[in-house]
RNA sequence: CGGGGUGUGGCGCAGUUGGCUAGCGCACUUGCAUGGGGUGCAAGGGGUCGGAAGUUCGAGUCUUCUCACCCCGACCA
């Protein structure tokens, strides 16, 4: 096989970056550091986001769109919350253009210069806050359960496609409850939503825990999160959870009256996945041909190849490979009969394998004749040769046991790569040989996590839930530790 | 914003100490053959060599300035 793209091992991110470009998923555009999501690579963010949506309301939520510009002053009202943003916010500061003067093209009219400056949302909680301050009143409001799909905006230096990128699409659910329990359980809850759709979707295992207070999101007490490992062993934060306390409430004086006729600030959450994900889906299962996409994700489940030598051979193949599609479709399965006469089968069968597309079945006149179908796996890249009869009910259960395996291989892949690491030796010897999830004792502070991450560019990943309480010696300054946590380098 | 690098058809590249008509691979178009793992042959189309100024009889090649992008750092989902 023509190989004219990298490998994992000889490069990872080129490899990487080669998927992207050859399985069409998206494109760097004329904007330094923005993307443009091509239609196969927006159909993967749209079977995430429908899968996504019902669990969300499912889950009691609904959606709904605030502004894309939020007024520079509600950014000063929080101030963990400003810090961590001010570094990477776009500003819009006028609102009209005119002729250059002095020749071609368009100038800024700095007679439109906008009263207060716009900031374009990195993250949406100050405008929402606004906004909820005016729908709360009572406890009879509460909770107010509401995600927005979105794109935001954060300046970042590098870029990368789908991991980081300056623009992005994503999810935000913003929710607020009268108690502080109740919205301990909200963030909870749906970081168990992102979990599950992140394993039984994705096929990707992942572990749930609480971020550091280095780690945590600016204006959160608490963030938990789904961390991932990928293919080089570094780790990938998969979605986010965050318990805001009355934070925000404070800041944008929510209030509403209490059961016994207090006024009470409200307790907040939220909690975001983005298009990011699509970077976690090609880097989990991929391989040095190409894509693989777990089925339940995958645009294309099923592709279907006739083979043929002329013009009448093409008609019965392709009356054949009709009949099969219909019934697949009918069954619900998202199927393709690639009846182009402009590339040839050889051409075909590499096209989708870099595509990822989970299972190809190949009709030719041998098969017509014998009531027969290739069918080959992308994840194992198996061909066999099946009866004709019961196609669906057979093609149904291979996609089954596609996203079994892959979610298989992942997990066993991240149990090979996760270590524990009792000395500071051990654990930088793991670190740049091995890679993958590091359980280690840590003093506690964010000092110690501070310069681990300065010399050795590790971070705390999350101290898991329900984490075993063990006595033991910080890997770094050799202080008391209660507990191990979770280093990994990270993207 | 520091350090390094690259700009030549759509993409990837070659182009010697300046030299005459700027090449190659892939892709594209047409024709014929081919068709169960990226088909072969033949014939075509497409480039003011990132931009500006300079040196020179002559600049893709040398000089200066400028712009853009990429990689490595600080920052980050």
């Amino acid at each position: 096989m023509a190989k004219d793209f990298s490998t994992r091992e000889e490069n990872y991110s080129k490899w990487y970056n080669d998927i992207v470009q050859r399985a069409d998923l998206a494109e760097n555009s004329a904007v330094r550091g923005c993307m443009v999501i091509k239609p196969y690579g927006y159909a993967i963010w749209e079977r995430m986001q429908s899968a996504l949506d019902k669990m969300f309301k499912d889950t009691g939520h609904s959606n709904a769109y605030f502004p894309i510009f939020i007024p520079k002053s509600f950014f000063s009202k929080e101030a963990d919350h400003v810090e961590g943003f001010a570094k990477e916010c776009a500003v819009v500061t006028h609102y009209r253009l005119k002729n250059d003067p002095d020749g071609k093209g368009v100038v800024v009219d700095d007679t439109a210069k906008l009263e207060e400056e716009l900031i374009i949302r990195p993250t949406s909680e100050t405008i929402i806050w606004d906004t909820y301050r005016n729908w709360v009143q009572s406890y009879r409001d509460l909770p107010i359960l509401v995600n927005q799909w979105a794109n935001v905006v954060r300046w970042e230096m590098r870029t990368r496609m789908f991991l980081r990128t300056a623009e992005f699409l994503w999810q935000e659910g913003h929710t607020a409850h009268a108690t502080k329990e109740e919205a301990i359980e909200e963030t909870h809850k749906m970081l168990d939503v992102y979990a599950d759709f992140a394993e039984n979707y994705m096929a990707i295992p992942v572990l749930k825990g609480v971020k550091s207070e280095n780690e945590r999101f600016a204006g959160a007490l608490d963030t938990y999160c789904i961390e991932a490992l990928m293919q080089d062993g570094k780790a990938l934060q998969a979605g986010t959870s965050h318990f805001l306390g009355q934070n925000f409430a404070r800041a944008f004086d929510v209030k509403f009256t209490s059961k016994e006729g207090k006024l009470e600030y409200v307790w907040a959450t939220s909690w975001g996945v983005s298009t990011r994900l699509v970077g976690a889906v090609i880097m989990a299962h991929s391989d040095d041909n190409g894509l693989v996409l777990p089925p339940k994700l995958a645009p294309i489940q099923v592709v279907i190849v006739p083979i043929y030598k002329n013009e009448k051979q093409y008609r019965m193949v392709c009356e054949k490979a009709d009949e099969i599609r219909i019934a697949m479709q009918n069954k619900g399965l998202r199927v393709k009969l690639d009846d182009r006469d402009t590339h040839k089968p050889g051409w075909k069968f590499n096209e989708y394998e870099f595509k990822g597309v989970p299972l190809r079945i190949a009709i030719g006149p041998r098969d017509v004749e014998n009531d027969t179908v290739e069918i080959a796996r992308r994840d194992t890249l198996e061909k066999s040769v099946y009866q004709q009869q019961d196609l669906p009910n057979k093609v149904e259960h291979l996609l089954e046991a596609i996203q079994d395996n892959l979610f298989q291989k992942a997990l066993n892949f991240r149990d090979a790569k996760t270590f524990y690491a009792d000395t500071w030796e051990e654990f930088n010897e793991i670190l740049d040989e091995k890679g993958g999830f590091i359980y280690a004792h840590w003093d506690g502070t964010a000092e110690t996590e501070q310069k681990i991450k300065e010399e050795t560019k590790a971070t705390i990943r999350c101290i898991p839930l329900g984490n075993k309480k063990q006595e033991g010696k910080c890997i770094y300054s050799g202080k008391a530790s209660a507990q191990r946590v979770i280093f990994a380098r990270a993207y």
